[in-house]
DNA sequence: ATAAAAATTGCAATCGATTGCGTAAAATAT
DNA sequence: ATATTTTACGCAATCGATTGCAATTTTTAT
């Protein structure tokens, strides 16, 4: 690849005997210039193919007119969707979004915020990994005076814009919706605690069973079953504990409930007459398993719109805003097979 | 949130007596700088919560390590997990990923490609979108010297680097597969003709069937039905015909292999005895749909990873490379019960 | 102790675009 | 025709970091 000198507005300006004041100014449609002079000079970067420098404009004016997002793993449904969500709402005001992933190890997501810092991105929106134990560098990024929002996973603690899922309510509801469908003994299959969404869904468990007055059984509650394979090793233990739970509430993940279903059908145990099923997320496959996968849809596509609106309702009125803004959406259950106890299917 | 004056080198200087200059050689491991200064440097950047301005480094260094990456859908798991690989091998050399994505919209992608120019990206990173008719705009990245790499949907015409998958091949093993099942009459859903990978895969059924002997029925192939949708109508229309297909392969996408499933269980027709289908690209559903779908993995990660390795390759040799490179991969067909004609599940 | 070589540091220009301020030219008012 | 206001453009500084070259200091050799 030949190294090619891009044609700059002194380029435009030399070729038209003006200055490059009047050629930037002209690019950026000040009115104060001439008309034809501006005509003139647009006609002549076309013809030159200019194309602005973004990084030395950026420089002069103080911001990028980008955007960092930091999550755990790109290529997961949730998150791949919030992204699409944010570039959509972003991308038509001129917004560029530099996207990293944490891959749910704490250290790296220093490394990215860190990285997003130094290029003076206008704003960092971030869902914390997994292992996240302070909380130090999200305040760095306050201190740098950018602004910072959190999504899904956040750190409580710190005062910032956040869009978060009403998970507590939804966990409620699904558990809820199990004990109204005569499931006795529901199991729970909960996420790193140190997640606030983890917590809030166990919390949302235990308010569904205390509400309908159900007594919580310890043993029917597992720790750290995020994924198919873990959730499926739950599931045997707990299918041949004395006592099994008749339904699992795999308040972690999709996937989680899948390993669930997996070992239900190896074990021969009926889905859903002998053991309820409901997931987490509203991942495309639940719709297509056999029987259908009862879970939560948690609007991903839409939160990531909101997280795009909130920074530019934000950046519109500087001073107004003076405390944290928390805006929470609420996820839909959707009801399917895999806890129609009492009907067929 | 209020402005923030950010440290700079200049800062740093003045607190120590000194000049920019040795900050920045300080600062960048250049050996022209006394240990002691370097280490009183750091130990001042430190305090003083110093973050390098890269912008204004890239600016002065014209390049802005940064790659820009062009797809139709961030949120669809192929491109997701594309963008996934080739975040892991940039990331670690100090790169950053700015993301877009065209919608499938031909004006948006161009749009995308220039703010990609104006950012000054080291290199860009496509696949096109299934509407775009001219390459203009990918002419003109190379014209301002931006290294552009291809990858999936590719203009051929353009002699640019290409990762693409061998669709020809990957094709003709997935119909010879059917073919030496026992299945007759192959139906196929084929996806818009302009992109190549359509058209290859079209051409691995074609070589297929003459491979084998096998006449091609021009009613058995479909057009654009590249959506569980349009795979759903497609599949109603041909299994309505006087002499329906016995196989369908869903060149196009598992999504459209789902269709074709979905349909052929209301018509009550079995799969795989009665119908074969097929699909394209492992969707992580094709394992659990019953029956499982026969596919084929299109290694989309270590494909990503491919690409980021490929830039930094042909960097590090900047003159040597004089044509174009394409590095193609191998899929791999998945088989899975939708296809075993003769076996029980 | 002196000359030569090497290691440090400073100076000033540069990357490309933007913008406050000043001035010349054009338009309008008297 | 002269005074006043507008409009259009140029000058020069600025954003923050980098780097070739020069200048100074330190180290090594003689």
């Amino acid at each position: 690849m030949k190294k090619v000198k891009r044609t700059t507005i002194y380029d435009i300006a030399a070729k038209l005997g003006i200055t490059a004041s009047s050629v930037s100014r002209a690019l950026n449609n000040s009115s104060q210039v001439n008309e034809k002079t501006r005509e003139l000079i647009i006609k002549t970067a076309d013809e030159l193919n200019y194309k602005r420098n973004t990084l030395a404009s950026n420089l002069r004016k103080g911001h990028s007119k980008t955007i960092g997002v930091v999550v755990p793993r790109i290529n997961q449904n949730f998150f791949s969707n919030v992204i699409a969500g944010i570039e959509e709402t972003t991308y038509q005001k001129g917004y560029n979004l530099i996207i990293c992933q944490s891959g749910e190890v704490h250290d790296k997501e220093i490394q990215c915020v860190n990285t997003l810092i130094n290029q003076h991105v206008d704003c960092i929106v971030i869902s914390v990994s997994a292992d996240s134990y302070d909380y130090q560098h999200l305040q760095n990024v306050l201190d740098h005076g950018i602004q910072l929002i959190q999504f899904d996973r956040v750190a409580e603690e710190l005062e910032t814009l956040k869009v978060i899922n009403d998970n507590e309510q939804a966990s409620f509801e699904a558990v809820s919706h199990l004990i109204e469908n005569g499931y006795k003994r529901i199991a729970l299959l909960e996420g790193p605690q140190n997640l606030n969404i983890f917590r809030q869904r166990k919390n949302g468990y235990l308010r569904a069973l205390e509400t309908h007055k159900v007594k919580v059984i310890d043993e029917l509650v597992v720790e750290n079953a995020w994924t198919k394979e873990l959730g499926a090793e739950a599931t045997r233990k707990l299918l041949n504990l004395p006592h099994p739970p008749d339904a699992i509430f795999a308040s972690t993940s999709d996937f989680s409930a899948l390993g669930v279903l997996e070992v239900a059908n190896v074990m021969n145990i009926k889905v859903p007459s002998e053991l309820g099923i409901c997931g987490y997320s509203n991942e495309a496959f639940t719709e297509i398993t056999s029987p259908s996968i009862t879970t939560i849809d948690q609007f991903s596509v839409y939160m990531g719109k909101t997280i795009g609106n909130l920074f530019f309702q934000e950046i519109a009125n500087v001073e107004v805003s003076v405390k944290p803004k928390i805006i929470s959406i609420k996820p839909e259950l959707i009801i399917r097979g895999s806890t129609k106890k009492n009907s067929s299917l």
